[in-house]
RNA sequence: GGUCCGUUCAUCUAAGGGUUAGGAUUCAAGAUUUUCAUUCUUGCCAUAGGGGUUCGAAUCCCCUACGGACUACCA
């Protein structure tokens, strides 16, 4: 078939003889990466990882128009974050470099010509002018234009031209496409690995361009192209394709490629929280979650869209939360960590239907992971916050009051309005506290209290718990009747972890000194 | 409009002909408690509708409804 051998480099040959799994994502550098395809990134990275693939970065950037710069940057950066890693790509190189598809741009022509003269294309020299107001005409009769086997005839191209019209039009350097020639009568057999058969008949489908008039391939010729020559053996991709699959699948039928055809997996979509529809990327700030990994600053407009990086996710939670977004291991587990992940996942425990994001969930989530650090790590994770606020504290300190916060926050910069009296004493008190358990004889029992507690020999959290339990005893009154004011005095409100061990850390100097504050203060 | 895909608690999902339809998140209540939160316990809540097939259907088939994707010289 056709005068067009494609070589292997050797080292991909070796991999396809040993039926050694290849799969590929392959985004579009048009702006961020949105978590959807961060997910069918995540699934074909634990496929290849669980059968000791490859996992290949393949940008697709045919369409020029399109570009957006640091888009690139950021999808790398964004996988990078979440431990999505790579054997080959655009940025590492590889056997089947180069890994873009607009450097690859002179491979692609000879391919859509192979086509053409093996009579699955045709040259189409209809310009968008004509084909738009083609359109138009039959939308003002209630119809719909397709090119496609019925109206092939009646337009522009090598199939109705006459040989001399035809020769001519080639010479004088008119602009063309290239199109897809589909069967008229043939099913095409989808064989999808989620969704099982899909069948449709070839002449439904339309003459999808191939190969536009700018020099470059569309998406359809170039991704089979760029996949059978990087010997790919499985299509991870997103539900969006599936309605293309048909005439990718005629495509490998048409380069005689049956035999290494890649197995399709068409991954259900991510829905929107709530109302209908995909998930976009204008939904996330709107609705108060991000739809993007990272943050992301639109180099036109300057607009700032959020991710989860800077909304203080873990990358492990946000791992963990999109594997489950279509995909479970069958059993109870929910916390997964991305070799468990590896582990257990398999492609035909995907469901088929799309996933709704559950932001409730998401925060439980990133709770799981928080708690699962230790109090140096988390005190890490909160050492930029503390910059910020220009607060400076040993790190044994900002460790010990992780330890007491930890079990309050969903994010470690929630950890700032749980427990900034920890770094800075309380300059108002909060009112209605105040105004609910401030009461007359408070001033008087809190005097006593101080004195107790500046007579204390030590002042662990256990000895200052003894110290109030038998000053409350003594004085026949509750227990909160002191704790709550000496809290209102320590913290300034009703919040907190407890009071014993806010009190203990703060120490007894810093302790005495709030209370003789609020004492002034509060009167 | 056409083509294709889908439909189990509010949400993510389990149950691949026989279970009181299970788990998780959310929500509610209780326990604990010096506050708030965590935590623990308990509870509420689902097979879209209608036909078949079968001794038996969430599961298989058909129809309807609803939802979605695609329908560019975008990917």
């Amino acid at each position: 078939m056709g005068g067009f051998l494609y070589f292997y480099p050797f080292k991909l040959q070796e991999c396809m003889d040993q039926g050694k799994v290849r799969v590929r994502f392959a985004p579009s550098p048009t702006g961020p990466l949105h978590i959807g395809g961060v997910r069918t990134a995540l699934y074909n990275y634990l496929f290849a990882r669980q059968h000791g693939g490859a996992m290949i970065l393949r940008i697709e950037d045919t369409d020029q128009g399109r570009f957006v710069p640091g888009a690139e940057e950021y999808i790398i950066e964004a996988l990078s974050w979440l431990g999505i890693g790579f054997d080959e790509g655009v940025h590492m190189g590889g056997p089947c470099a180069p890994y873009r598809q607009s450097d690859r741009k002179p491979m692609y022509e000879p391919y859509a010509r192979q086509l053409v003269e093996t009579g699955w294309a045709y040259y189409a020299f209809d310009t968008p002018q004509e084909l738009e107001s083609r359109r138009k005409d039959a939308e003002q009769n209630g119809s719909t234009f397709q090119y496609d086997v019925r109206t092939r005839d009646g337009l522009n191209n090598s199939l109705s031209l006459s040989p001399s019209l035809l020769q001519e039009r080639l010479e004088s350097g008119t602009p063309y496409v290239i199109r897809f020639k589909f069967p008229d009568d043939t099913e095409i057999l989808v064989d999808d690995l989620i969704r099982g058969e899909v069948r449709v008949q070839s002449h439904l489908l339309d003459d999808k361009v191939l190969f536009k008039s700018d020099g470059m391939p569309t998406y359809h010729l170039a991704n089979i192209v760029d996949d059978h020559t990087m010997g790919i053996t499985h299509v991870i991709r997103g539900e969006e394709w599936l309605p293309s699959a048909p005439l990718h699948v005629m495509l490998y039928k048409a380069f005689g490629w049956e035999d290494t055809m890649p197995r399709f997996a068409h991954l259900p979509l991510l829905l929107k929280p709530e109302g209908n529809g995909k998930l976009s990327k204008r939904d996330g700030d709107r609705l108060g979650f991000p739809v993007f990994p990272l943050q992301w600053k639109d180099p036109v407009s300057g607009e700032i869209s959020s991710g989860y990086r800077e909304s203080g996710y873990y990358p492990e939670a946000v791992v963990n939360i999109l594997a489950l977004m279509g995909w479970n291991p069958g059993t109870d587990q929910e916390l997964m960590s991305m070799e468990d992940l590896i582990a257990s996942f398999s492609l035909d425990r995907i469901s088929k239907s799309g996933a709704r994001f559950d932001l409730e969930k998401a925060k439980w989530f990133n709770h799981q992971y928080l708690l699962a650090r230790t109090d140096v790590q988390l005190a890490g994770d909160l050492a930029p916050i503390l910059r910020v606020k220009q607060v400076e504290a040993s790190p044994d300190f900002v460790a010990s009051v992780c330890g007491l916060l930890r079990g309050r926050v969903n994010f470690v910069h929630e950890m700032w309005a749980q427990g900034s009296f920890f770094f800075i004493a309380p300059q108002e008190y909060d009112e209605q506290a105040v105004r609910k358990r401030w009461k007359p004889e408070t001033p008087a029992l809190l005097s006593q209290l101080r004195e107790v507690l500046e007579a204390l020999p030590t002042f662990t959290p256990l000895d200052i718990h003894e110290a109030v339990a038998a000053f409350v005893a003594s004085a026949q009154i509750g227990m909160g009747a002191v704790m709550i004011p000496l809290r209102i005095a320590l913290v300034g409100g009703t919040f907190g972890p407890d009071l014993q061990d806010v009190a203990s850390l703060l120490g007894r100097d810093e302790v005495l000194r709030r209370l003789d504050r609020a004492l002034q203060v509060l009167g």
